[in-house]
DNA sequence: GATGGAGCTTGCCCCAGCGCAAACAAGCGG
DNA sequence: CCGCTTGTTTGCGCTGGGGCAAGCTCCATC
């Protein structure tokens, strides 16, 4: 394994305010793995043995209903935690994560998440903080599925992707990860047809550009009038 | 302003592990508050100056969007805290919370957090451990959403309500605030008319019975059934 | 005990979007 | 280069449940 140090993770706003010698300690405490595409980073009711930083790659967190659907919850980009139960709590993983491509990831054994809070609380506030935020989008989920339409709800999903993982290219924002249209359906609780005419209709008239596993945004302002539910309907 | 003393909180799991001289100078420190039905504790957006425990009553959560919609988040019942936005890093409150009855609450200027957080670390470990159930509840009602039709999401609504605030009494189980129609589509991403149609029906089936603002769970097992859509069709 | 308003019920219509099914591409391994 | 697998497209029919509208019932107020 190659030797670890700080300046993996400098830079990363879960580790803002903490000073580099503290961060090599943190660091110098990682595993570093490597997770090929399609690979579980954990899996859903498992002991939450460690908890995980992306470093490089694409991660897509869901979960599997008993009568087999499976949802995504979200999807997680470097520089991000993931699969930290144990700040809250759990003992076990509330979902599975899987390697969208492959991955690196450093994982720390979850007995030191209590050392590192108390030791570096900025290091806890940060993560409340994101844990907040999740918490938010998690709600903001709820109420797109409450009140919008599935074209809004897949329009959003879209703009999320590129904002979170939009890559430019000379075409247009590229999500750069590869996605399928039943992907998509399970962030946004619909089913792979519907998002495959929606996005066939949305290249028609120019917004997007897709092909298998590949979307690319070309209209990201056409695209959140959509979102808004302003759209013209045709 | 009634002297408060430790006897108001001892026993909630919040509070679970802390000494009685600590609680004294915990609630020592709280005002309470009387809020009046339908009254606002907080509001969506406002300044987060404190977070509050509810002693006596129930508040509804809820968030609107731009365009009008109102979506129920949660209801709290007595002995939770709620607007806790400081402790995720936030400094305005993400949502409303009506008295949904008349209630008793505690409240807590914001500040006082971080310095409950650090003298006592059992009262942040129940707190992290209640956002996670939030966080939790908040993703399993994305995957109801996602995958359940509407009677079966409405199933589960009340048998969360009864288990949350249900009171026994000689007819069944009741929700022991007044709650309507409205209020459960609400909940549930439907309409009022479909909820009033359910609620109809499942009257005729002998399961629930319901009034004007108020609902009775009959036979909770049968209710059960339908949630997990084992239903038989009729 | 009349009046008004909030909450509830129900019938009818309609359509967004799901399910099914069949055909089609684009990679990939041999 | 061929065949197979995995992902995608599209047509068609159907239906869950939303929208609208009318009428009803309970409760509070005067």
């Amino acid at each position: 394994m190659a030797s670890l140090d700080r300046s993996l993770v400098a830079g990363l706003s879960v580790f803002e305010g903490i000073a580099s010698a503290d961060l090599d300690r943190i660091v110098g405490q990682a595993r570093s793995i490597r997770v090929a595409k399609d690979q579980p980073v954990f899996e859903q009711e498992q002991e939450a043995h460690s908890f995980f930083l992306l470093l490089d790659g694409h991660v897509r967190v869901m979960k599997s209903t008993p009568d087999g659907h499976e949802v995504t919850v979200r999807y997680i980009s470097p520089g991000e935690l993931m699969g930290i139960a144990s700040a809250l709590g759990r003992t076990t993983y509330p979902a599975n994560a899987v390697a969208a491509v492959d991955c690196v990831v450093l994982a720390w054994p979850s007995q030191l998440w209590s050392t590192f809070a108390a030791s570096f609380p900025s290091f806890s506030a940060n993560t409340y903080k994101a844990v907040g935020v999740r918490l938010q989008d998690a709600h903001a989920r709820v109420i797109e599925m409450s009140t919008e339409q599935v074209e809004q709800r897949v329009a959003h999903a879209l703009l999320k992707l590129i904002k979170q993982s939009g890559k430019k290219t000379e075409e247009g924002i590229l999500i750069d990860f590869p996605i399928s249209r039943q992907d998509v359906a399970e962030m946004t609780g619909t089913t792979l047809h519907t998002v495959s005419r929606l996005l066939s209709a949305w290249e028609d008239q120019g917004l997007v550009k897709s092909g298998r596993q590949r979307i690319v945004v070309i209209e990201p302002h056409r695209l959140l009038v959509i979102a808004e539910g302003r759209a013209a309907k045709s």
